[in-house]
DNA sequence: CATCTAGTTTAGGCAAGGTTAAATTTCAAT
DNA sequence: ATTGAAATTTAACCTTGCCTAAACTAGATG
């Protein structure tokens, strides 16, 4: 731990903390072999970097076993992800972009953003507080809001749901999602669902049916309504 | 000339490119010493990059004389001057900043946009020719206006010109121009100026006047009014 | 015409961040 | 308790882009 603290970090160092919190978020623990897959590298290559993020305090490396942040890793995944969300509504939200093309923009543009131009942009969006995927933004402190969202395969037939949160990074599967006229925020009813993993027929914006497969539905983070 | 062609290049290429096609439209040639300076780096370093910059077939290695960019190179060297004055300019229009701000914001940013993203800007923006520093925005196919602009300090007592350009690397100097009230753009009166190199009076605003020390006044590219 | 110097290039290194191949550890299954 | 497969780490190497020190050119000057 040699907490070099303060230094900026590179493009690598910071696409694998951002890595690591998702993958630790998910189950407590970032495995080098997942860490590895996400980012599309080889697992010794992992090995090395976590070695370098290890030494200079950014996380906690249990061999064999995998990786969690330390509290300062922790803060700079944040503010990655803080940058991420914001650029991506403001790239919607001000220049026209559609919802399924921001996210590989924005995987450039947070390396390259001062601090002060993501406080501009969030200043001009009103200082949003999810993305336009539904995910919460951190504040530029590193609060974060604790989603406890179910899958929308868990809604029972007859309940109500709202769509919360969808994943950014499947560019296809956004743009179909919102070709059914879903997004974040549409409250729904769950009309139907065919046993064996089957679809999920939903109603919402009053009289709109869909039939929603498995797969998808199990993708779709929602919140129950309750009666 | 292995002409890759095409590959996206690395922000380092990037960054010589753009310096030297400065250079050479200073003099016809950039030298090894004159872009090392530029860029902050020893001579040796930029033989190397030279090196493979030409085996690349950006440019072309006169040895011991210097480099000249070829029309790939320039095409790649515009291309990044439009992208750095199209940011430049979105950044002061759509996000408030300050005229001497942009500089180092947009030195990063212009490396990490798409094509895309540019052209939404400059849409937004009205298709704008100008930067805010008065420098002419290559188009997106490579052209460029080419200035015949001279410093003040060459505009005769009596004789009315325009402020037309500033360079934009210096933020301590830009403020200082914006200080007075000085943007391109602006028509003034050359009133007085002492001899030995001394100071420029001007007037402009109609009842402005101010005094401008010599080398500052040199630094300021102007059009002639022509009677 | 020889020489000196400024500028350039070559040689040899280093750090970051990747690679593949080989060694090691872990853990589940006999 | 042992073993074998899967995951992880180590070892050895590559490329990019920088560095310093040393060798080399070219052009001005005596």
């Amino acid at each position: 731990m040699m907490s070099t603290e303060n230094q900026s970090l590179s493009r690598s160092i910071e696409d694998y903390l951002k890595i690591i919190y998702r993958l630790q978020a998910e189950s407590g623990w970032a495995q080098t072999s997942a860490i590895a897959e996400k980012l599309s590298i080889a697992p010794p290559s992992v090995s090395g970097m976590v070695k370098r993020l290890a030494e200079s305090g950014l996380l906690a490396h249990a061999p064999y076993k995998g990786v969690q942040l330390t509290e300062t890793g922790q803060r700079q995944a944040l503010r990655m992800l803080r940058r991420h969300r914001i650029i991506e509504l403001y790239l919607i939200a001000q220049l026209g972009y559609a919802w399924h093309n921001v996210h590989e923009e924005a995987e450039r543009l947070e390396h390259a953003v001062s601090d002060d131009l993501i406080e501009r942009m969030d200043r001009a969006l009103g200082h949003p507080t999810h993305d336009p995927h539904g995910a919460p933004i951190p504040t530029a402190d590193g609060e974060i809001e604790t989603t406890h969202y179910v899958p929308m395969t868990d809604i029972d037939v007859g309940s109500a749901g709202w769509l919360r949160m969808v994943g950014d990074k499947d560019s296809e599967r956004l743009r179909f999602i919102s070709s059914l006229g879903l997004r974040p925020g549409v409250q729904f009813d769950v009309i139907a669902r065919q046993p064996f993993n089957g679809p999920l027929t939903i109603r919402f914006d009053g009289d709109r049916e869909e039939v929603i497969g498995h797969e998808l539905a199990h993708s779709l983070q929602c919140e129950k309504v309750r009666k």
